[in-house]
DNA sequence: TTGTAGGCGTTATCAA
DNA sequence: TTGATAACGCCTACAA
């Protein structure tokens, strides 16, 4: 079996209390004991089981992420960055990352939450994609449970959160079309039970206002979220009989799904219709041609985010509650005529 | 604090024993007993510890799996889908999955894998991008630590292991382009190290040897298997002075960034060049023009690698300690001319 | 079929 | 500055 704490006491002739201390870096033990015990637990191989620590401190040291997978063949590369960025943050802080996924308001979701929630699994969870009266929320926030959201959820709980302000974001990238001569101007929305489309459509038809022009309700079309339903959207706008000269995106991948329903019918994304996305994710950068996007710095998010939480759950006060960040409008050839 | 087995045993007026048996299926408890247990359980909301529980059973209940992180701004959609996959099966076997991220052969990796080694953190753990003498594998299997890679490594040492016949799917892509009339194919290839660039390269030069076209070296070039990698190495071959006109991704991001170099010299892919890739992620399907590739079945793979591993964990012997799959050509307009 | 009791490996309290 | 000892919550021989 694995050497514990005892074995190294024995070695040394102290008792597993020392052991214990020194290891922890308490300040009432004699620092050539600590040295002593450092340098025998390394001989020996010795690593505190993960398990007894966590009974007796009643602490996981870890932190959940659950992957809303809406699709059967999920591969949404925000969430490789996103993952990423917690588990380099969580491991920096001597945590783990658990990740598990689920659908969206599936009952499974539920379950996968409450498992975690329930067994003190972890000691908080990261929640993203933010819905409207979220129940998730509702759920943590009763349980008095640690959790902390990417995005602003609207709703009478309070709830810690870092989000990119998509309405300010849809606002310039509006401003930047109108400024190109573009008068008509479509949308691929999500789900409205989404919190981040909600937000971004709003800056979408403020951006309209701000430029005197009026809404076009069949210049919003439905889609969710991926390159089909992005494809499928834009064919659907691009065949209207007064069809728009711009079209945005709700995320990048909407956006590229439009570029491709463009390209199809023969149209030249750039100089005869242009085409915008949200996100920032690596693929704008290398579409034919390249896409305008608003970039959201998803790492850091992850990592600012982790960071919030571990305070709520060392129970620190947060000094800011509620981070807004500002997307950056990157302009590229999609817009560029 | 949370409720115990003691709490549910006492409002039982039974002993924790009968409560901890018929919650575990034990076939020595009443049926009566077990039904009012369960509805206790249920009702007061008892869910065992997992840190107590790990502590006794002597299993973590978890398995882990470190990404290869090898981008500052990492983002590989093939591994949001491997991880959904991996999350997924674990979930369904009532297992938890870890993750972490570090930069291959990087210090951090090792410090990462060797945290959950020693700490029994995890009872198993995922292993991808297979190298060449593969320190992880020397490791884990010197610790009699249960492991199951991603991708055969190549060495002496016995891994249980499922992956893609790279080679295989490289010789009939080849034989497709040659049937489309292509004499000079490059290949755009990832480090060395890396077992499926290995594998690969092998497939694509039996391939061309399988036409009787001799390898011109100068027709090989590397990336780093990201889009910017293949978009630098893309514009090399093509500005060789008899440049090729197919050129082969080591994997798909690769193939798309090879994809960008040719439309900004104003070569249609498809037409004046055939391109194509491996991995069969879902850009392939929406690049302008859709991409040739090799799909592999990630998801299903990554769930496959879970059932392995469990029974490795398990104890149990693996009828087929090395899956092999076929990838799936899929023919696109890329290499439609 | 049920209950008693010991121990998994730590950390924390208290006394020395 | 160190040590003995009691939990933490659960599982499992063994006894009843």
């Amino acid at each position: 079996m694995a050497v514990t704490i005892r074995d190294v006491a024995k070695q040394l002739h102290v008792s597993i209390t020392t052991v214990s201390r020194a290891l922890d870096g308490y300040d009432d033990v004699a620092e050539a004991t600590r040295a002593r015990v450092i340098r025998a637990s390394r001989e020996m191989g010795y690593v505190p089981s993960r398990a007894a620590r966590e009974l007796r401190r009643k602490r996981a040291e870890a932190i959940g992420f659950i992957l809303p997978t809406s699709q059967p063949r999920f591969a949404d590369p925000f969430f490789a960055e996103f993952i990423a960025g917690l588990g380099d943050e969580a491991a920096t802080r001597h945590f783990d990352l658990l990740v598990s996924s689920a659908p969206p308001n599936h009952v499974t979701e539920r379950t996968a939450y409450e498992r975690w929630v329930q067994s003190r699994r972890v000691d908080g969870i990261v929640l993203t994609w933010m819905r409207r009266n979220d129940w998730r929320v509702r759920h943590l926030a009763k349980e008095h449970f640690p959790f902390v959201a990417f995005g602003h959820p609207r709703g009478a709980i309070e709830v810690p959160s870092i989000g990119v302000d998509g309405a300010a974001g849809m606002r310039s990238l509006v401003a930047h079309l109108v400024e190109r001569g573009h008068q008509r101007i479509a949308f691929v929305a999500a789900s409205p039970d989404l919190g981040f489309q909600a937000e971004r459509y709003r800056g979408y038809r403020d951006g309209l206002a701000a430029a005197n022009i009026a809404l076009d309700e069949s210049f919003t079309a439905e889609g969710d979220l991926t390159r089909t339903g992005g494809y499928q959207a834009g064919k659907r706008l691009l065949a209207l009989p007064n069809r728009p000269t711009a079209i945005i995106g709700v995320n990048d991948l909407t956006a590229i799904g439009v570029m491709r329903a463009a390209s199809e019918i023969g149209l030249r994304v750039g100089s005869e219709l242009a085409v915008a996305g949200f996100d920032g994710i690596e693929d704008t950068a290398h579409t034919d041609p390249p896409l305008t996007t608003l970039n959201q710095p998803v790492y850091d998010i992850a990592r600012q985010a982790v960071g919030m939480l571990l305070k709520i759950i060392e129970g620190e006060a947060l000094s800011e509650p509620h981070v807004l960040l500002q997307p950056e409008l990157i302009i590229r050839q999609s817009t560029a005529g």
